[in-house]
RNA sequence: GGAGCCGUAGUUAAGCUGGUUAUAACGCCGGCCUGUCACGCCGGAGGCCGAGGGUUCGAGUCCCUUCGGCUCCGCCA
């Protein structure tokens, strides 16, 4: 660059700066050449500046400047100088100004890019993720890597002022039976044996308790080898969290102020806290789901009693009959009706009915004929059904009828346009059940994970019933997103034990697997628990992103590939030879 | 493991019930242009219609297989 150095980004310089000299580093990102002047928007990470080459101020510089085209990289030096009268561009941050160019470097010169790097041109992801390296470039991206860093720093000030350490875990750890699928690393200098990637650093943040760091936190990435979804990538980020002497209103609270200032520190927003708190029996209740959008507010309603044991066999003998009201939902089409059909279905629903009630009061519908006039009493008691409405039933299995309702609920808050895109809705959802039962493994498995304490009185059913045990565990619930979750964890080895056994793990694996923590739990553990969030999907809800792909430097696609770098890839023999690894042929089907 | 949507110049898309030489815009290349800002005007080049197979006199279009991207179910303590 011969020494010159930047003095200025491209979002910087207004009116007061006029009649200085600076120096510029960008792309080219519009080149607009008159013949005589040449106008250039300059374009850095942060903003536009436009920039002129004209033959009158310096002809040598702007015969030169002909040859500039997309993406190649200048240095400009030149004086700052008022746009003409009317010529100002009220878009640009810049647009007061202009920089008269006395002298430029061409730095690089481009390929032309594969896709225009414009925030307008939406190319297609794959060309994107291939080429995400300029992709990045493009300010609505870059401008959610602005937000991310503000974010994260704002998290390490806010913990660090409360007395968190930070304080980093090992990557390379050990495979644990629970959770999630891991990915392994395999031994060299052990052969036969593997590494995991941690699914999270649960147990290391555990130890730290138990060595008396009281606070620990960590913006960590985690691991886990399952499907991907637009909110879930293989390898994500977690602000995680741990303190000791802790109950849940301790870690809440402390949460709250940390979600708070995050919000503060990057979009400038005060989010009214304590945040609004709901059982997880009242959320699937409510709303069929555990996360639920409380941006809107239609409710989901159980009828089962209404129908038992009734005429109409299909919910006469349902475990759960449940219903939706949607004020102004009788102007849906059969057709769109019938796009929601195939919409529960996928979740396991045999289908959705319905009633429509008409301007005169009668209800249209496939299903009333079945209903017996107290039946229709009683609903409409419970419902209050009134012109124009819309009334959606589930009925069969409650966890299918609750999960097929819940997320038609949201369908509908789309349709007709209930969710106010700019609210944001926090939400803890609390006293989660311990447990749940796995039907494949004949067992129960624990719904948050195997080291959550039970709550106080539960420990008798914890042996007695499992399935209803509740857990001191609560989940941050955003928008309809999960974004962080935690409990209060077992600090002694006898809970510990009991748990593990109310999970089918019997003394010998407990030991194999987990015998550092039940040392650890001996030694005097403080109680202790914490939360992590997913640092990912926070961002992508400040964003107002769509996919976590979009706050994420280097994402994978839905097949766990990266596209720039075609990972994972083969490795060479010897290099499987050295790990002791052979390949087994491929299956043919 | 499963379902749905998508794949056509560099890019974004159009291409009907199968029928001459596959369109358009932007971009690119060349020329002109001193107040543009997605500059404008004139001209030009550019295609393995994702890949493979089939049906047909004839396939971008229909069928099968396959690869890739996205969304979702399962899965994700």
């Amino acid at each position: 660059m011969g020494g010159w150095r930047r003095t200025h980004h491209n979002n910087e310089l207004n009116a007061s700066n006029i009649g200085e000299q600076v120096t510029l580093m960008g792309w080219v990102q519009f080149r607009r050449d008159h013949g005589g002047l040449i106008f250039i928007d300059l374009r850095d990470r942060e903003g536009l500046t436009q920039v002129v080459f004209s033959p009158e101020h310096n002809a040598d510089v702007h015969e030169r400047a002909h040859a500039l085209r997309s993406e190649y990289v200048l240095a400009i030096k030149g004086t700052v100088g008022p746009r003409p009268e009317g010529m100002t561009n009220a878009n640009l941050v810049t647009g007061e100004i202009e920089v008269v160019v006395d002298e430029y470097k061409l730095l690089n010169t481009s390929d032309t890019p594969p896709f225009p790097i414009e925030d307008r041109v939406e190319a297609g992801e794959n060309l994107r993720l291939k080429y995400r390296f300029l992709d990045l470039r493009r300010p609505a991206l870059a401008k959610n890597f602005i937000l991310r860093n503000k974010a994260a720093q704002s998290a390490r000030r806010y913990l660090d002022n409360l007395g968190f350490l930070e304080v980093e875990t090992p990557v390379l750890t050990k495979s644990t039976p629970e959770g999630a699928r891991d990915f392994l690393v395999p031994s060299r200098v052990t052969q036969g044996q593997f590494y995991a990637l941690p699914q999270s650093p649960q147990l290391f943040k555990q130890m730290l308790m138990v060595s008396g760091l009281d606070k620990y936190f960590q913006i960590v990435k985690c691991f886990r080898d399952e499907d991907l979804r637009a909110d879930r990538q293989p390898e994500f980020t977690q602000i995680d969290i741990e303190m000791s002497f802790a109950d849940e209103d301790l870690i809440q609270g402390m949460a709250e102020g940390l979600v708070t200032s995050m919000f503060k520190d990057t979009l400038g927003m005060e989010l009214p806290a304590p945040f609004p708190r709901m059982t997880y029996a009242e959320a699937i209740r409510d709303y069929g789901v555990d996360k639920p959008d409380v941006r809107f507010d239609l409710k989901l309603v159980e009828v089962t009693d209404i129908f038992q044991g009734g005429g109409f066999k299909v919910f006469a003998a349902a475990e759960l009959v449940k219903v939706m009201k949607v004020p102004g939902g009788a102007v849906l089409s059969r057709k769109e009706i019938d796009e929601f059909t195939k919409f529960v279905e996928i979740y396991g629903s045999k289908g959705l009915a319905w009633i429509k009630v008409k301007e005169d009061g009668e209800w249209q519908s496939p299903i009333v004929k079945f209903f017996s006039d107290d039946e229709k009493v009683r609903l409409q008691e419970r419902v209050q059904l009134e012109p124009g409405d819309i009334l959606f039933f589930q009925a069969g299995q409650a966890d299918i009828a609750n999960t097929a309702l819940g997320n038609l609920r949201v369908k509908m808050g789309e349709r007709f346009e209930l969710i106010d895109e700019s609210a944001f809705a926090p939400l803890w959802v609390t006293d989660f059940p311990l447990l749940e039962y796995d039907a494949d493994e004949k067992r129960y498995v624990a719904r948050h994970h195997p080291f959550t304490s039970a709550q106080p009185d539960q420990m008798k059913t914890l042996a007695s019933d499992p399935g209803n045990a509740l857990a001191r565990a609560y989940d941050l619930v955003l928008n309809g997103y999960e974004v962080g979750g935690g409990s209060i964890r077992i600090h002694t080895p006898e809970q510990q034990e009991v748990m593990f056994k109310a999970l089918g793990i019997d003394e010998e694996e407990a030991r194999e697997k987990f015998g550092f923590l039940m040392d650890a739990l001996k030694f005097g553990a403080p109680p202790h628990g914490g939360i992590a969030f997913g640092l990912d999907r926070l961002i992508m809800i400040l964003c107002g992103a769509k996919s976590i792909r979009d706050v994420i430097a280097f994402p994978k696609t839905q097949k766990a590939t990266c596209l720039m770098t075609e990972a994972p890839g083969e490795v060479a023999s010897s290099q499987l030879r050295e790990l002791g690894i052979r390949l087994r042929e491929k299956v043919q089907e």
